[in-house]
DNA sequence: AGTGTAATGTTATAATATTACATTTTGAAT
DNA sequence: ATTCAAAATGTAATATTATAACATTACACT
C-alpha cells in the first residue's frame, strides 16, 4: 500500500484533517492558527506537512491564492498537475478531473517544441450558485 | 488612443523598461534593486507600477513563481488571462498566444455549470533547447 | 485660482515561506 | 534486542513577497 492516510505522521494527519473539514481552501497561516492547540506551533511544521501532503496528492496548492485544499478524489492522479474552477464571487473552488487536459496541453506544448511534464490551471468566473444569483441583479 | 507606453508615468516606464530588457521573468524585489538608482526606493512603488502594467496588459504575472514578465505581443489581449510554457531546467518562459484556449476552457467550465471569465495556465516541462541537451545525458 | 483625480513618496507592517541546526522517532538490517 | 540511517520533529531566526496608512504632489478641467 502506498501513501494512504494511514501512514501519515501526526502533524500530517492534523493538517490534512483541518483541510478536509474546511469547506474552502485555507492559507498556511490560517491552518497554523487553527491547530496551535494541537501542538503545532511553527509555520514550518505546517509547511512541512503541506509539502508531504502535496507530494502524495492529498492536497493541492492554488497558486494564485497561496491557498491549499484537500483533494476529495480517491486516488487523485493530480500529484503534480492541478486544474481548478475558482469562483470570483464566493471563492468556492472546484477541481476539474477526469478530463483530457493533459493531452490537450501536450499538443499545445508540442506546437512550441516544448515537452509537457505537468501544469497548473486556474479558471476564474462564476460558480453555479453565484451565476443564478447574478441574474437578478 | 488607449494605454500605449506613451502615457505611462515615470515609475511605470522605469519598471516596464527593466522588464523589457530582461531575458527572463523578474521578481518584484529584483526589479526594485535594479532601479533604486533611478529614484524608486520602496517596494510599493514597484508593486503599484506592476499593478497598472498588468491592468493594461503590458506585463503578466507568473503566479507559480511570483514573477513578472513584459509582454512581447503588440496589443496582447491577455489583459487578464495568461498562458505560459515554463522550462523546469532553465526557467525560460514562453507565452502561449493566438490559440483557442479560451473556448476550450469555456467548454470545460460549462460542463461544471461554471461561467468562464478568465484563466491562468502554467505548463511546466522542457523547452526546445533543454530537450535537445537532455538527449545526451 | 479652485477642485477633483490619479499618481507619488515614505514609513511601517502584514503575510507567506525558508534556513539552519539540534533532537527524536521510526523502522529495517543485522 | 541492538544498531544504524533515514525521516520526521522542534525551535528560533530570518528571508521573501505584498499591502496598509497617510501625507504630498502633479495635472487636467473648469
Amino acid at each position: 500500500m502506498a501513501s494512504t492516510s494511514e501512514n501519515l505522521t501526526k502533524n500530517q494527519k492534523t493538517v490534512l484533517g483541518v483541510l478536509e473539514n474546511s469547506s474552502e481552501p485555507m492559507k498556511a497561516y490560517t491552518i497554523l492558527y487553527d491547530i496551535q492547540k494541537k501542538g503545532i506551533k511553527s509555520p514550518l511544521q505546517v509547511y512541512r506537512a503541506l509539502d508531504k501532503l502535496i507530494e502524495i496528492g492529498k492536497v493541492h496548492k492554488i497558486e494564485s491564492r497561496n491557498s491549499y485544499v484537500a483533494c476529495k478524489h480517491e486516488g487523485c492522479n493530480a500529484k503534480t498537475s492541478t486544474s481548478f474552477l475558482i469562483c470570483e464571487k464566493c471563492d468556492n473552488v472546484t477541481e476539474l478531473i477526469g478530463n483530457n487536459l493533459f493531452s490537450y496541453f501536450s499538443k499545445q506544448a508540442d506546437k512550441n517544441n516544448f515537452k509537457y511534464n505537468k501544469h497548473c490551471l486556474e479558471i476564474f468566473g462564476l460558480c453555479e450558485n453565484c451565476k443564478l444569483k447574478n441574474q437578478f441583479i
